[in-house]
DNA sequence: CTGAAAGCGCTAACAC
DNA sequence: GTGTTAGCGCTTTCAG
């Protein structure tokens, strides 16, 4: 039973309750060194009944530890935090943080002055980092002082172990579903150039068009609805005998097909449309969305769990991405 | 300049290097008590010099204030938490943090345990609260100790302010847009019956409805888009001669198009179909929805900001939600 | 195996 | 105005 008290209890409550000292309480509290069963029990008990929680700020002042993890989000402008992408990163490490008393910040690593990572590495307040959306600018600003306690998703390096999606994989399975399912002139909208991990996707578009010996269209985009909408008439002005168009992002697809519908054009009949990441709303859409599943939850909550544990961690992860048909290709 | 140390300045290092005591460097860092000038420039300059970050945990612990905020969301399970509305707030709440050195952290609210939220409230890391989907036995659940420290993203008490989007008038907006238009046999799928603030926009309808000598029809829905499907099959069944369906969620409006379309009914032309919350992808769907829009970012600021601020809050604070007319009604 | 004691970095009385 | 001092709650040597 929680005895609800006034104030809350601390560690000498509970020793005094279970009738030790303060240091072995902290031993079987913290689980660390030894102690008799007979006062383990006793801890125990008392912690239990005076509904004990250890104070995190303490703890992580006297063993000089951080108390949250910061999400460190790569970009131009600080508005690359207002993406559901980032909000899913966010509330996934939060969740991991939460059983150990932590929590998330979430910082803007501004692109071309990475050295605002620095600034992270020497917050006493950070134990550690998931940097989102990284740049090899940002990987190479990495001190050593964050060794060990800093993970990407995205990119990695030899000193940031990478947590991602199969991009490349997933691409070349709704690549070969296009070209299965009959289309010869396959367009792709890609991501933004500077970010690296988007490459992944583009190199699997290259290599499936080489041997399947069909033409290279490629547009730049930027994972945007609007970018997508944009490129679609591109894409018909520059090849208009295009009968697919890959985009790199679902919101992105989806303004593609916006954009062909404005043209008239049908979707998937004239042209079959594909996008990438699954959002819950590609299946609501008319048509539904073909598209390759993109588990960010799952990576995230990797990739937090890896910087806060502390744990020899592979140097990169990656996360299957599966094809999933629907209406729209 | 910065200046990068192989461990972190502290306070006394700040003081030493301005020639003041630690308290005199205190005062002028925390922004608290008095300063000559003089002191606070070579303070301040200091601080610069070495690159110096107070450590929250130190601060926190010797002001018995915690270091994170609390997001806790109330739910039968904790499948509550998957959800991008969820991500909008946690994010929200991280930017509004992490400029005070503090973190944030996910918890969820057993919906038939509110007792759950003294676990939190006698958590010591726990600096403030902020309530998701709160419901009234919540509410009463929550300690004297909390006072100041908690707000509330839905319906509020005397005792938590609460912080919300002004559902009664998007509601109505969007059902006058709906009768402006013609609409005259208009069904509402509804939100979950236990979450009080989606009771507001039914009683909006309710009132609409009455005001303009139309029948009430209602069917359950729990924001989901599945449910909307399966809405939109019970409206046909119970009222085939509706012309118009009102979704509490644009998630359910999508699924209530979905399965409207399944049953050759064409939207808008024999429905006409409206949502509420104005999601990224509303725009991008086909026809594109009708919907009322919902501020979450600035909601979830908000309420972060005022249980961090500790500073007087007006016992509640709606945000309009205005008409988005788009293509679905 | 256990307790005493020394701090972690900071703030807030309280003297000067 | 400024410095001195006493802790906040916890972990961790170091003796017993």
């Amino acid at each position: 039973m929680t005895h609800a008290a006034a104030r809350p209890a601390t560690l000498e409550d509970v020793a005094r309750a279970a009738g030790v000292s303060r240091s072995t309480a902290s031993r079987v509290i913290a689980g660390t060194g030894f102690a008799s069963p007979d006062a383990r029990d006793r801890v125990v008990a008392a912690v239990d009944q005076l509904g004990y929680v250890p104070n995190p700020a303490a703890r992580a002042l006297v063993r000089g530890a951080g108390v949250r993890l910061a999400v460190a989000v790569t970009g131009t402008t600080s508005a690359v935090l207002d993406d559901p992408y980032v909000d899913r990163v966010v509330a996934a490490a939060a969740r991991v943080c939460t059983p150990q008393g932590l929590g998330v910040a979430l910082h803007w690593l501004p692109r071309h002055a990475p050295q605002a990572l620095r600034q992270l590495a020497f917050d006493r307040g950070v134990c550690g980092i998931v940097l989102v959306n990284t740049t090899e600018p940002v990987l190479d600003a990495v001190p050593r002082s964050l060794r060990g306690r800093i993970a990407s998703i995205g990119i990695g390096s030899a000193a940031v172990p990478s947590f991602d999606v199969d991009n490349g994989g997933g691409a070349t399975a709704v690549l070969h579903h296009l070209h299965a399912t009959g289309r010869r002139r396959i367009a792709m909208v890609t991501g933004p150039r500077w970010l690296s991990c988007a490459g992944r996707s583009v190199r699997a578009y290259r290599q499936v068009m080489r041997e399947a010996g069909l033409p290279v269209r490629l547009v730049r985009g930027d994972f945007t609805a609007t970018r997508g909408r944009a490129a679609a008439r591109e894409v018909l002005d520059r090849w208009p005998d295009t009968d697919a168009i890959f985009a790199a992002s679902d919101a992105t697809a989806l303004g593609v097909i916006a954009g062909l519908r404005r043209r008239g054009v049908r979707v998937p009949g004239d042209v079959a449309v594909a996008g990438f990441d699954d959002i819950p709303l590609a299946e609501l859409s008319t048509p539904a969305l073909t598209t390759a599943s993109h588990p960010v939850g799952r990576i995230a909550t990797a990739a937090a769990q890896a910087v806060l544990d502390r744990r020899p961690t592979p140097p990169a992860t990656f996360f299957p991405s599966a094809l999933v048909p629907r209406d729209s290709a």
